[in-house]
DNA sequence: ACCTACGGGACGTCCCGTTTAT
DNA sequence: ATAAACGGGACGTCCCGTAGGT
């Protein structure tokens, strides 16, 4: 590994929360040159663009909350179990990235217009609905999920009480909305479960 | 009315949509400027800076949307019938103001920063909230609800999952997402209903 | 007179200092309420734009400044007199309008664009040369001016020299350029008188 | 020569022929922005206020007129030859930047207030005037000119009468004006010519 | 004739993203 | 990689000329 590309990297970790909190438009190069403590020169050597640079940031954003929230799931045996494992992993790990979710924080901004952005975040919250949608092909495989529960509508449901039950926390400053998702799904996995 | 105040609702009007598509800080005085046909100073009479106006365009389309949201909803008697009515409306019926809800747009953009419009966004969500409170309340005194169902957990499943089956549904440019979510709501709404 | 008739002339009166120092561009319609006393409405009551009201201040002022530098002329019979006569009089006495010779500072704003205002100026440089131009005709017939003195050219030359020395004086802050255009002028005169 | 630099000049030699046309008060920088295609940010960086772009754009086409005026003359030997040249000069050659001559112009709107830009046309009369009277100085030494003829005298006759009649020609809209300048001006240097 | 409201547009500051020279 | 230069354009203040209402 090169100096350099040690240089980039560490670009986009210490970008990747400021674009997060501040939004695309909201951030400004200078608060990651105050952040990193390089100059312009030093940062274009690495991005082309601000473009550039914000989607490096929120890929690298968007890789590590998917990868936080799935950590440790590989030992939960049982599909429903990994389904709740998911659930409770999204509620109770901080997101890696301060700002709250990246992936709502992009879809958001990025809705009308800059779609290098919105391709970013489609492909994660393609790769995030795969994940459960697999889950529980395979609980229904293996006699585990109900027969009839449709994978495709479980992972929206996952993901979008998911999504929006913590966009009312954090803008309440209470941890009710989370909780009472949490409950809601459980619920729901409840019927599902054999 | 005099011809100012005119001027100063047409200006709201006309801003809200431009602030609601590309965020405050993505929107520019200019935009503003353009869609009104007026010119700064014409502007800045009726509002002290861009924070003010946004403020009051996003109060505005806020209104707007939980208006058109419950309209109609007097004319439903039963408790869990109106809360059909209020899914369905939300799934079926466009935005007034166009570029997604301002509720989820305006929360997440100034969810580190921004306190007034963060103020003015959970002012929106609570009302929203007391709303389906009522409902259930209501529901649960007249019979028509299921005891022990918890109101505020239905007020936060409802809300959390429309907003976060919207953001899905905007991202992937398709209605599954909140066809879905209808689908897990009504069968939610199945188990309260006595 | 009406009243309102003896406001309007005080307004002109006013307002034609101001305009002749500061310029059309340069003086604001808030210059003129302040030196007048009255409020905005009150003078639109009396003009109907900026430039009505300039242009009638500058009538005002170059009418002013003609008769002021010809008046006392009838009681002087022998043309090259005169013509002396005016010289000495521009020279001499004080413009009744602050702010150097109205007709110079309007042909030289007004020279591109304004046709309001250059078409009054015209007039008075015209008025002017007529007059200039009709003593010498006079002189030639009465014998008192050599013949082949070209009358037009007497008064370009004359008011040419006195305006463009004029603005050397006011420039230098002295009367050296005035003497001088005045000994010039005489010799000038000399010349031509039999 | 950095790129700066270039673009500073370029936007001086755009701006003079507004400002003189206009005046300081009539032109906006707006008028300057749009002429040299750049934006506010952009003019800015190089002058720090209209005033300041004003006067170097005044320097500048005072400057011009001048070089334009005298251009030439050394190859004229005579002393009374070369005053003829000048006359001559100026009043075949157009000036070099539109609008009129820019010493007439900012000494008239000048000469009520804006000091910086009176003392720019103040020294540019002065090596104006400092020419001429070297010239008949040189003259008189060498026996060219009539011994007794004044210097200064000569000087602002010359220049009097050539600005006097150029502005009454740009009035009128004709020549006639500079052409009876002319001819008084040949006269005149005739009676002085050995 | 006063006073205030209205919209236009000028001027200017600041900072942003980018480029260039070192 | 630094540092300064460059041009773009945002925001905002102020005042201007004008129009109405009192």
């Amino acid at each position: 590994v090169t100096k350099g590309e040690e240089t980039r990297q560490r670009i986009i970790a210490t970008a990747a929360p400021i674009f997060n909190m501040q939004g695309f438009a909201g951030a400004s190069m200078q608060d990651i040159l105050d952040a990193t403590g390089l100059e312009k020169g030093g940062l274009y050597r690495h991005f082309a663009s601000k473009e550039d640079l914000a989607a490096e940031a929120f890929q690298y954003a968007i890789a590590e909350v998917i990868r936080v929230r799935s950590s440790g799931m590989d030992s939960v045996e049982n599909s429903v179990a990994r389904l709740r494992y998911l659930v409770n992993r999204f509620l109770t790990v901080a997101s890696p990235i301060p700002g709250g979710c990246p992936i709502m924080n992009v879809a958001v901004e990025a809705d009308d217009g800059n779609p290098k952005l919105r391709a970013l975040v489609r492909k994660g919250v393609r790769t995030w609905k795969a994940g459960i949608v697999k889950i529980v092909r395979d609980g229904l495989r293996k006699g585990e999920i109900r027969k009839g529960t449709n994978p495709t509508r479980m992972a929206n449901t996952m993901i979008g009480l998911l999504e929006g039950a913590l966009m009312i926390s954090r803008l309440e400053g209470s941890r009710d909305a989370v909780r009472d998702a949490q409950i809601t799904l459980d619920g729901i996995l409840d019927a599902v479960e054999i």
